[in-house]
DNA sequence: CAGTGGATGCTCT
DNA sequence: GAGCATCCACTGT
């Protein structure tokens, strides 16, 4: 799975044709206290366990959704967590959505994102490989770093998150 | 700029 | 009843 999340990077997602490029992700697998996965499954973290190519969106702080990339190639619980990307395809909508915040800061944090793109619980166990999902394969090769994961008190210093270099559209410098 | 705190609802202990 | 994989508004320099 930490094969996975660098290699999404660059990548872009598209939600009924709106978004743009990943520019930013989080791992959080099975042995990751974390991980919502981490103690089991439970009838909010169900597609963790389900099959990879899946969402599994669930609700932050009572307020935000958040948008992982299910990818446990073994049943374990692994997903990629979607912090940022550039938004590139059907700005107007994003613009629209995010009640007109600067361009760079539309899908700069997950919840962010996912208000953007129009993702919501509805979305929780949809396959990513069919409408109104879409994936891409990368336009070019990006540069890749590393550093800590955001917004959590747990195994906080694994650097687990993964950005484009230089990216002006992520959710915050490394 | 940096730092703080409130909103808000659901999950798990 | 506590604790969030967050965001925004507001404060003070």
């Amino acid at each position: 799975m930490h094969d996975v999340a660098p290699d999404l990077l660059g990548c872009p997602l598209l939600v009924d044709g709106v978004g743009g490029p990943i520019v930013e992700v989080e791992a959080y697998d099975a042995d990751d206290p974390a991980s919502h996965g981490f103690r089991g499954p439970t009838a909010r973290n169900r597609a963790m366990f389900g099959p990879p190519g899946h969402a599994y969106v669930y609700r932050s702080y009572g307020v935000h959704w958040c948008l992982n990339l299910v990818c446990s190639e073994t049943g374990r619980p692994e997903a990629v967590l979607v912090r940022a990307l550039k938004p590139e395809f059907r700005l107007d909508r994003m613009r629209e959505r995010r009640g007109g915040v600067p361009d760079r800061q539309l899908c700069a944090g997950p919840g962010r994102l996912c208000e953007a793109l129009g993702i919501t619980g509805e979305d929780d166990g949809r396959p990513l490989d069919r409408p109104p999902f879409e994936i891409l394969a990368a336009e070019e090769a990006v540069e890749i770093t590393t550093g800590p994961r955001v917004g959590i008190t747990r195994a906080a210093d694994r650097p687990w998150r993964y950005a484009v270099v230089r990216s002006r559209y992520l959710s915050r410098r490394l």
